[in-house]
RNA sequence: GUGGAUGUAGCUCAGUGGUAGAGCCCCGGAUUGUGGUUCCGGCUGUCGAGGGUUCAAAUCCCUUCAUCCACCCCA
């Protein structure tokens, strides 16, 4: 026998109820989207890999360590960890922004080289939304409203809490970084390994550490917060005013520090418990800086991405699992005899109704044509035997409500199946 | 990337050196124009892969692949 070609690592065929969930996740964050007036765009899988090392930050895991790149003929290329600089280059390479003030919302699969787990794949799917043009703080808030209706609209609103946090600008940005890392410089000897590494690299993320020692240390660490200039602290402020005025609760989180680099301002992530390591479901912030470190106009810029695998599972760990496609009619004739029939049947019925129809093939005994029917999952089946067939008529028969059976012209069909809801 | 657990039929699993099993599923019959219940019968396997030890390996050893858990990371 030929050798089978296994799943490449971290990879998976979706399909039955496991996309179902995926897609209605997607469908209602589409939908959603839509009706904020957020336009669809689709981004290429892959860029240079100089797109996301200058966007998403040469320093983070994300880019440093877990990026799918190989050579073309002249660059570097990789597969999208993630979709917000995409999204950014887009903009900037068709202008998008110049007198205008897009609002694009994107679906699709990242890449990132980690080690597998439950609700962590090598391959996996974000539903992500960015607004572009807009300085104020009612753009973050109605983000983060938005991604309350998709919960709600989910079912899944009890079992996230989200969390909020300013990084402040640019300038509030470098002086607590100073002061962070000459704080931290003293005790450099006691903090893990890794953090000593980040000590050089990319501080602010030693915030994040769970490494018990390292987080005593960060107890007294400089508070972002104090750093704030004016302007940060006004647009924090308002802020969560707008949130509670939108009705969203969230708690504050002095050491909420997102993974990649280019955040701004207010940041948050959306978390649950109920699954395991894997808690985030969501993130996102305000990212004034970004256009213009890609070559853009400087333009202010707001956004999240939402991990849709997750979201999905969540919804099946809370028993909300969706069930998967299946036909609404089937229709069978009784033996070979009378299949060109019921094909006719069932071709008509597609055409003079929106019903999903299947038709059975592959013959068999009339046992066998009835257990095919019911095991398609279909509500409806529609019999056809010889005494049907010569008269122009079906059996119509409820395969899963105690409802008698009727025979009826095939012409009566499409009221009858109307009907019978 | 680090540490650990697991991998046997389509599914859930038992089997710890001596002829590969159970339940469910599936197929057939009872019931040749009616599925889902019941009864009877039947099929189903590279024991994840490769190598080694042994008279003999699903079982012991090595390597490797995959999944899961924690770390890490993030969605």
């Amino acid at each position: 026998m030929p050798e089978r070609s296994p799943l490449v690592r971290g990879m998976r065929d979706l399909y039955a109820e496991e996309l179902a969930s995926i897609r209605i996740v997607e469908s209602v964050f589409g939908d959603t989207l839509k009706s904020y007036g957020y336009e669809h765009i689709r981004l290429p899988t892959m860029e240079r890999t100089a797109l996301f090392s200058r966007g998403i930050g040469e320093s983070t895991d994300a880019v440093a360590k877990e990026m799918f790149s190989f050579d073309d003929e002249t660059d570097s290329l990789s597969l999208r960890p993630e979709g917000t600089a995409s999204c950014v280059r887009a903009v900037i390479d068709a202008n998008m922004y110049r007198g205008n003030q897009p609002k694009l919302w994107y679906v699709g699969s990242m890449f990132r080289h980690e080690r597998p787990q439950l609700g962590r794949y090598r391959e996996f799917y974000q539903v992500g939304a960015e607004a572009f043009g807009f300085n104020g703080p009612d753009v973050d808030a109605e983000l983060i409203r938005i991604v309350q209706d998709v919960w709600e609209r989910l079912e899944v609103n009890e079992e996230i809490t989200l969390e909020v946090n300013s990084l402040g600008n640019t300038a509030s940005r470098i002086r607590h970084r100073d002061a962070l890392v000459e704080y931290l410089e003293g005790y450099r000897e006691d903090l893990d390994a890794d953090s000593q590494k980040r000590l050089e690299l990319n501080p602010l993320r030693i915030l994040d550490s769970k490494n018990e020692h390292t987080q005593q240390i960060i107890e007294r660490a400089p508070n972002m917060s104090d750093y704030l200039d004016d302007e940060s602290k006004r647009h924090f402020d308002e802020f969560q005013e707008r949130l509670v005025r939108f009705d969203i609760r969230a708690t504050m989180n002095p050491r909420l520090v997102r993974g990649l680099d280019y955040y701004t301002h207010a940041v948050f992530e959306w978390n649950t418990e109920r699954l395991g390591a894997q808690k985030q479901v969501g993130g996102g912030g305000r990212y004034d800086g970004l256009c213009e470190l890609l070559g853009g106009a400087p333009c202010a810029a707001a956004g999240f991405a939402i991990g849709v695998d997750r979201v999905a599972l969540l919804r099946n760990e809370l028993g909300l699992s969706t069930p998967s496609y299946t036909p609404d009619v089937y229709v069978l004739a009784l033996s070979d005899d009378e299949d060109e029939y019921a094909r006719q049947v069932a071709a008509q019925l597609r055409t003079t109704s929106s019903y999903s129809v299947r038709v059975h093939q592959g013959g068999g005994k009339v046992k066998a044509r009835m257990r095919a029917a019911d095991r398609s999952g279909a509500r409806i089946a529609l019999i056809i035997g010889a005494q049907e067939a010569a008269s122009n008529q079906v059996s119509l028969k409820w395969l899963r409500i105690n409802r008698e059976q009727v025979t009826v012209p095939v012409t009566d069909l499409p009221t009858t199946l109307l009907n019978s809801n």
